[in-house]
DNA sequence: TTGGAATTACGAAACTCTTCGTATATTTGA
DNA sequence: TCAAATATACGAAGAGTTTCGTAATTCCAA
C-alpha cells in the first residue's frame, strides 16, 4: 500500500479538518484565509488533489459538496515524525526526543506527563 | 534574518560534510552514489545551490573546490524540530515527545538518558 | 421567474526541486 | 607535448506543488 505524504498544504487543511470535523470547502477556505492571502479556487483546487489521492473523501449529495479527512491526526504525525527520525536523526527516536526536550521549555505537567509514558514503557519490557 | 531551510537532498549532502569534515564534489558524490543512483554532475549542481543559499561555503584556491557546511548539525536538527512542532503538533514540543517515545523502541540506555535529561530539566526550574 | 451569488471543474502559469547533458577550462601522465 | 581525465558552469527538461482565472452548473431571493 502506498504511503501518502500530505504536502505542507495538505496538512494545513487536513489540520482544519481534524480540529473541526467535516468541512465545506468554503468552510476550511475561512479559515486559511483568516490566516494568510489565499482564493477561494486555491483553496477548492488542494481539496480536490487531495481527493484524487485519497486523503479525504467528500460526501456529493447535495452541490456543496462535504469532506472528511481519509488519514487520521494520530497516523500523519507518526508518519512525519517517522520520516524526520530517519532523515534527519539517524533512526534514532531517542536523539530526536533529546534534541526536543533540549530545545523547548514544557510545562512541568508536561515533564510529568512524559516521566509518567516512560515508566510505562520500561514497565512494558 | 531569513531562515535557510535545506531540502531534502540538501540535507542528504550536510549530513555527509557533517560527519566527514570539508569534502570536495567528488568525495561527497562517492558516498552518494554508494547508495543511490546519481550522476556526478547533480551533486555538483546540488552543491553549487547549496553554494548559492548559503549553506556551505567553499574554498576555491585549488581547481578542485573544496565544500564546508555553514550550518551545524544541531542548528539544523532544531530548525527541523521547531518547524514541526509548530506545523504539526500546534507548538508543542511535549506532543512530539510523547507521539515519538509511543510510537518508537527505545533502548533502556536511551530511556535511562532521556530520564536523566528530564531530571535535570526540573531541577533547573 | 430569472438574474446574481455560490459552487464545482478544469486548464494553465509560476515556482521549486531534482536531474542531467553539454560546453569549457584545467590538470596530468604517457 | 597533448590527449584523456577531471573539474566547473550553465541551461534546460521533467516532476510536483501552489496559485488562480474562466467556464459551466446549481441555488436562491427579489
Amino acid at each position: 500500500m502506498k504511503v501518502l505524504k500530505p504536502t505542507e498544504s495538505e496538512l494545513d487543511i487536513l489540520k482544519i479538518l481534524w480540529e473541526n470535523g467535516d468541512c465545506t470547502v468554503r468552510q476550511v477556505h475561512e479559515i486559511l484565509a483568516s490566516n494568510k492571502e489565499i482564493g477561494y479556487t486555491t483553496t477548492l483546487k488542494l481539496m480536490q488533489i487531495m481527493h484524487g489521492k485519497g486523503l479525504v473523501e467528500r460526501d456529493e449529495s447535495s452541490k456543496t459538496h462535504i469532506y472528511k479527512a481519509l488519514v487520521s491526526r494520530d497516523k500523519a504525525e507518526k508518519q512525519v515524525l517517522n520520516k524526520i527520525i530517519k532523515d534527519v536523526f539517524d533512526g534514532s527516536a531517542a536523539r530526536l526526543v533529546m534534541q526536543a526536550l533540549g530545545n523547548h521549555q514544557a510545562s512541568d505537567a508536561e515533564l510529568e506527563k512524559i516521566k509518567q509514558l516512560l515508566n510505562e514503557l520500561e514497565n512494558k519490557k
